[in-house]
Formats: C-alpha cells, sequence, structure tokens
DNA sequence: TTAATGTATGAAACCCGTTTCATATCAAGG
DNA sequence: CCTTGATATGAAACGGGTTTCATACATTAA
C-alpha cells in the first residue's frame, strides 16, 4: 500500500501537505489539492488508520462490555449504543464477558492501553475498586444506580421499581409474591432485593428465600420456574420476573400444565419485549434501546452525568 | 502515561531489552529482566496498543458485519463469533448495518485502512464486485453458499434444505405451501426461491407471490402473517417460517384466532431457537453458535475454505 | 588453536501518520 | 513605505512501540 510519503512524491509537494489535503484543511492551493488527489486515485490510497490512532491519542473505538447478546436486554441495549455509535462516527468493540471478571478486567486493560477511547459496561461483575482504578485511564459508563463509583451512569431506579410493582400485586390482593432475577449478586439484584425486604417488613409479611428464583434468563428457564413452584408447599401467588422471556416461558409452560394466570399465579414481566405484548403478559417497560442510546453518549460526552430512567407499568393479562 | 524509553531510562537499559522483556523474547538477563520488571510496577507502565498495532501491521481486531443483534438468528452467531474472539486473544469490531450498503462499505474500509485484521460479513448487502475489491486487503468471510466469490464461508445450503422441508410438507398432504422470509434479495433468499419454484414444477403447482410473505423476522410479524392469511380466498394450508420468532408469532396469534396448528396451517419453523422447545413448533435446527465459532476461525486462518453445516429437523407439534 | 554457535545488548531504522514551527509571498491598512 | 494578517508550503519533531543489524563475549565442537 501506498504511503503518505509516496503520495507527497507522486504529487510533488510535502508529506505535510498531502495531510492537509487529505484532513481538509485550509491554505492549501487549489493545484496542489488537485495533485494530491490525483495520486490518492492512482495509487489507490488510504490511510493506515493505526498510525492516526498513534499520533492522535484517539481510536474512535469504544467498548461495550456485557454478558451475552443472545437476550432482549443486552440487544436492544446494543441496539441503542449501535445506532449512535453509527451516528457519531464511532465503532463498537463488543467484549463478551459471561459475568467473568477476568474479562471485564480485559475490558478496563484496553482501556489503559488505548484501544479503545471510553468503555461502557453494560453489567458489571468487577468490584467498583477495580472500575475506579481504571478511571483515569478514560470515561467508564454503567448502568447500575451508583452514586459510589465516579462515572457517568444510565439506570433504572430497580429499588423504586420493585417496591412499586410488589406494592401493585399487593392492592390486587397477593400477599405471597416471589420474584426470579438473573443473577444474585449484580448491583440490580441487590437493589430489588432490598425492595423486596422492605415491602414484606412495611406489610408484616414472611421472608422466604424459596421465593426467589435466580438464574432465570431464557425462555426455557422458565419452564423450571413453574416445576419449582408446583413442588412449593406454599407457592406463590404472583411473581415478578425480570425478563420477558422468562415470563413467556412460564406463562407457556402453565398453559400446558393447567395453571390459570393468573387465576392460580399472577405474572409481572419486564421490558416489555415484543413476545409479552403477543402473549399479553402484563409488564414493566424499559427503554432499552434509549438507555443504550444515552450511554453511548455519556461515554463520548466526558462530563459526568447520572440519568435514572422512567419505566411505566403496562397493564395485560396476567395480572 | 510512561513510555518504553522511560523504562529504559529507569532500568538503566536499552529500549530494545525492554521490549524483549515485554515480549517475553529469550537473549535478555535475569537482572536486567528484573529491572525492568520493577521499572513497569514502579511506573505503572502499560503499552500504548496503537504504536504495537502500526508497528506489527496487525490489530487483534475482527469486524462483524450484521444488520442487528436482537433477532436470535444473529444473536447466537455473535456468541459463537465472540467465544472463539476469546480463545484466540481477539476482540470482535460490532458492526450493525440494519442492511444498509453504505455502512457495509465502511466496514469493507476498516479492513482496508487495517482497523481490522479480518472481516466477517454475517448478512451481505453489497454486490459481489464490491466484496471482491476489497479482498487484496484481508480475509473476508462470508455466511452464504457464494462460490463466486474468492472467500471463506461457513453456510447453510438453503436450497437443499428448503427443498426437502417442502418435500416434507407435501408427503404430509400440503399442495398449497407458502413461506416467510426476512428480506427479498438476500442471497439466502435467493437460493429459497430457487427451491419453491423448483419444488412447484416438479410437482406441477401454480406460483402464487401472494403465498411469500417477507420482513419476517421478529414475533410480532408473525401477526402480520396470519392477518394477511386470513382474508387469502385461497389461503395456504402450511407455511416455512424462516425464523422460530416469527413461528411462535404465528402459532400463538392462531391461538387467539382459533386457528388449529397444525390442522389449519401447519408450520415449520427455523434456527430452533429455546422458544421453538417451550412452544413445540416443528423447526429446522441450524446450529448458529457452532456456524458463528467456524466464521471466526476461517477468518483467522487465512487458507481458504467453504464449509456447508448440516441441519435437522426437529419434528414437534406444529405439522 | 580456531571456527562456529549461543548468549546478551544497544543503536538506529521502521511503521505512517499529525502537528508544530519556520519561512515566504501577497494584499490590505495606516 | 512599512506593518500586519491572511495565504501557502515544507522540514522536522512527535506519537510509542518492534525489528533489523552490528557488536561482543562466552562456549563448544573440530
Amino acid at each position: 500500500m501506498a504511503t503518505i510519503k509516496d503520495l507527497a512524491k507522486m504529487a510533488g509537494v510535502s508529506v505535510t501537505t498531502v495531510s492537509r489535503v487529505l484532513n481538509n484543511h485550509s491554505y492549501v492551493s487549489e493545484e496542489k489539492r488537485k495533485a494530491v488527489f490525483e495520486a490518492v486515485k492512482a495509487s489507490n490510497y488510504d490511510k493506515n488508520i493505526n498510525a492516526v490512532h498513534l499520533s492522535k491519542g484517539k481510536t474512535q473505538l469504544i467498548g461495550v462490555v456485557l454478558p451475552f447478546a443472545d437476550h432482549p436486554y443486552f440487544a436492544l441495549l446494543l441496539k441503542g449504543l449501535a445506532k449512535q455509535a453509527l451516528e457519531n462516527n464511532y465503532k463498537l468493540v463488543f467484549i463478551q464477558t459471561d459475568y467473568r471478571k477476568e474479562r471485564e478486567i480485559e475490558a478496563l486493560h484496553m482501556l489503559k492501553q488505548k484501544q479503545i477511547d471510553a468503555l461502557i459496561i453494560c453489567s458489571r461483575t468487577c468490584e467498583a475498586e477495580v472500575i475506579e482504578e481504571h478511571l483515569p485511564f478514560g470515561p467508564i459508563v454503567l448502568c447500575e444506580n451508583n452514586k459510589e463509583i465516579e462515572a457517568s451512569s444510565t439506570y433504572v431506579n430497580h429499588y423504586n421499581v420493585f417496591f412499586d410493582a410488589l406494592e401493585y400485586l399487593y392492592q390486587k390482593g397477593h400477599k405471597r409474591i416471589g420474584y426470579c432475577i438473573a443473577r444474585k449478586f449484580g448491583a440490580n439484584s441487590r437493589d430489588r432485593e432490598r425492595a423486596y425486604r422492605d415491602f414484606l417488613k412495611k406489610y408484616h409479611l414472611p421472608y422466604d428465600s424459596g421465593c426467589i428464583f435466580d438464574q432465570c434468563l431464557h425462555v426455557e428457564d422458565g419452564e423450571k420456574v413453574v416445576n419449582h413452584i408446583m413442588e412449593m408447599d406454599e407457592p406463590p401467588s404472583a411473581l415478578l420476573v425480570t425478563s420477558d422471556q422468562v415470563a413467556a416461558g412460564i406463562v407457556t409452560c402453565c398453559q400446558k400444565r393447567h395453571i390459570s394466570i393468573p387465576g392460580d399465579l399472577a405474572i409481572i414481566g419486564f421490558n416489555n419485549e415484543p413476545i409479552a405484548k403477543m402473549m399479553n403478559i402484563t409488564t414493566i417497560e424499559i427503554p432499552l434501546v434509549d438507555m443504550g442510546e444515552n450511554l453511548f453518549l455519556q461515554a463520548v460526552n466526558d462530563d459526568l452525568s447520572n440519568k435514572e430512567v422512567s419505566v411505566q407499568l403496562i397493564e395485560r393479562g396476567t395480572v
């Protein structure tokens, strides 16, 4: 491949002038500009973008950390991220962690190594301190309600959302409510557990860890939950299910087993995924695409901000 | 940030020696090796990876072109890609095209600019010639049955698969069969249309463009299909649906409308997505994660290969 | 004893752009 | 006529690594 030096020789100008032409700087005569463009065409020249990156200290690359993409929650966040990346002339580096710390650290490392200009962590596994250590190397944006870390974030207030949803079910007469989450120890899960405990305390209801189902992510996990519930002495009469995928699985499975919804079991899903509409599942809509877009913008605008997004209960047929 | 020069000064050695230590080359005395490591620790040094990229002419970055990730088909491909990327110490650059040519070209451009070492195109929109033009700049891997382009590929033989599926339905007594696809003009869709026409010819059945539904991607598109079918004078008795998402939408919608499946309408889905199992949908399993893995490996091993993967009909309750 | 080989180290070239700085011309303003 | 500012251009430094080449000493084989 030709280099900028070759172009300079071909066009009979200095490399500086070539660079100026290629970057649309002013103060270049029309004559030389033309000569450079002709050389570009003749040699099928293209920049070695790595030289640009090195020189500028920027890569127009933003890292995105998420456990996996084959779930609507992350796929929709990613969609929003990708949309803004495109509009702002950035590319995304996709870092799939499977919730493994070392992979998240690898992503942080890319920031330190200047391979990416900023890092967006859609779901965190590392300790807060590890994140903080890397803050000097570039913007890190989080998708959680975390005031402890000095970083921008876009998040759902899962404490409030959960509490409100529990209240809603309580008003509908439910006294024994359970919930399904993806993993026990995420930041969001902890907020939800706090809300759950506070709710139980408020109404003097007993806490039963058997009503909390974790590892619930995909449609097929709904079946596990239903199987489990059928074996319980005192099964919950209502379930908060933090993904409509799982909610859909539960509803489908209950149909097979002739468990009436909402009669025997009420369900509130999350995210308002398309399947929730199709299956008439009551759900809490989270504007995931918007959140993705906002996360991206926070990553490139380096002033700190924390944005709480609002969610909406969509009442359908499962409560 | 400290540079390799600073380290050299601190450790009292040359930059060459520092580089050797950092890259684990032999022929460095234990004494100097130690001195360098101490300097690294003391200065919290890390490489500027862009300098490495420029120097080596490689970035350990592989571009992935796909229209969007919020669909199991692409999300699962991506999962396989990400798995192998991790194992082989590469990162993926995620390029969402929404099937827009200019974005695909941008991805090809990244290859020319050496920002990525190879490009994997999961779903192509550009003309073959555009791809071919970029072949000199690095490996391009395709996810389609294309012998015309001199590139590696991993693909499903959609002609055969479609033909076999149509035969299967024909043996079950269906004479009027339709199908749902995502977009009319992809490579896969053309193969399928050929199979469809050949099948009709073989059994002297009439071709009716009204039995072909495109823009079918998500669950909610299933509803559109059902609405359309209900208004047809001669509706198909069976449908090949190239995504279980849509198949699930159709099944759900038919339940609401009291259309019996498979009685009034038989359905064969594609991909064997989890929802197909939950909803007992007959489907053709495509090993998407494996395909993703293979695509990745083809991208980094630069010898050409074309791998046809085999699929499997999973008979369940919708035929 | 000598030639060949292995070990150890550093100077300098190289990868390929961007940017600063110096220099020069020309037109407008005072 | 002189100063100032806009226009135009190029040499060289810079970003920060990797790699080639040259050199030197210590072994080892012949």
